[in-house]
DNA sequence: TCAATAGTGTCTATGAGACAGTATGGT
DNA sequence: ACCATACTGTCTCATAGACACTATTGA
């Protein structure tokens, strides 16, 4: 039996992979650090867990203070937490890593806590210097995202409704880095229950006929899965 | 900016979901209490984790201590971190939820941590009552296990090796409570690029014609996956 | 011989890839 | 008219479910 009882100095905090498209790329957010460690490096928002919130509740805190978002209306689930001593060269710090998907997110605003944070590319991400072991953080997002858009209706998150099939489709391919045969794509989605649900409405593009738009539906699971594929034989 | 510094007392443990078949039954490894709270009470296995160990290391150094087994066995992965306020009465306690699934694991030895340890099917244990949040959980526990047998391999963490397809197939039936068509489930094993490999071997059962006998392949991934529902529609 | 389980083969339905063809807008 | 994109339909192949059939053991 140990004497261990835990009361060593912890620190708890959540991190955010904060995916969206813009500018037909996955991009993530990051945010310039203004005090040590790794002042002025690039890192993942995030903060301490306060006393009275649950983990999630703090995931939300924190994207609505870096993006200046409601929260409320993005996709947000927990990734996994990091703890290995030394990740954090001040204290034991665990750090509880946060998903989220949404549409084309504004550039975080000026006189806020985002004042220094900005959206890159996720290809460009992975390749620069991150704090912590942030860049394994996010690499087990963009794992996450990518298999999530297979089997689960995840993909729409990422779209401002009412939405086309097109942008739908530009979100698998643009996620998955491939292209997708659109009449097959159509087929696929306009088949599983509940993936999305017909306004009635058309949206004309700058050229070419006008497309049906679509909300979300209520199915998070996708059944068939979309595969990604072209037979792996 | 928060004054807020991670520096309220916090405790960290991590909790494990240890299934195994046992008699043709899905059950996890539940200790009784011996202090309070809930003394007396059934509860997931679990402890803090120490000063200069990793999350992964922690539930590994638990496994062998509740069961007396070499952890480096069993297939072993982070469920999810729950850290509801409240969820234990004394201390604001971050706990990391770890599923471990093994073969029929031995009955855990008196004398260790483990005295007080018992295997009980899970069916059972989900209406008992569980110490903390742990019912919920053994749920995600179960219904993380229950998803991964569609997709990945691990349902082979489940048998001794060698083992037939048969024990396999008896994996899938009972931890998805339903029966699969043994001919088919041959050719879909089989077909699958290195989920098992045969050893040459023949296992005679008390009836009937002895069974080739495989080993686990390298893939970790099942593809094209298991299907659960027959047509869904 | 029968009972029981292992393993093989076949028919059919479904769904995905490929891609031809039609519809509807702007220029 | 033409182009570009949306949408529809069709052919083919791969795979899963259903299930008949053969193989190999012990009683």
């Amino acid at each position: 039996m140990s004497k261990y009882d835990g009361t060593a100095p912890v620190a708890v905090t959540v991190d955010l992979v904060i995916f969206t498209l813009r500018e037909s790329a996955l991009q993530v957010l990051l945010i310039e650090r203004g005090k040590p460690p790794y002042m002025g490096g690039l890192a993942l928002p995030g903060g301490f867990v306060r006393d009275h919130e649950d983990l999630r509740g703090a995931a939300l805190r924190e994207l609505g203070e870096e993006t200046g978002l409601d929260g409320g209306k993005l996709h947000l689930e927990q990734l996994r937490t990091f703890g290995t001593p030394g990740r954090d060269p001040r204290v034991r710090t665990f750090t509880v890593a946060y998903l989220a998907l949404g549409p084309d997110l504004p550039t975080p605003v000026a006189g806020t806590d985002a004042a220094h944070a900005r959206w890159m590319p996720v290809a460009e991400a992975l390749t620069v210097e991150l704090a912590f072991d942030h860049r394994a953080i996010l690499r087990e997002g963009l794992d996450r995202a990518r298999a999530k858009l297979e089997y689960t209706t995840v993909a729409a998150a990422f779209c401002q409704e009412p939405f086309t099939l097109a942008d739908l489709r530009h979100v698998y391919e643009v996620v998955w880095d491939l292209e997708l045969d659109p009449s097959n794509f159509r087929r696929k989605v306009l088949k599983a229950d509940d993936f999305v649900v017909p306004t009635g409405a058309l949206r004309a593009p700058e050229v070419g006929r006008p497309a049906e738009l679509y909300r979300r539906g209520r199915s998070e699971i996708l059944y068939p899965p979309m595969v990604r594929t072209t037979h792996p034989s």
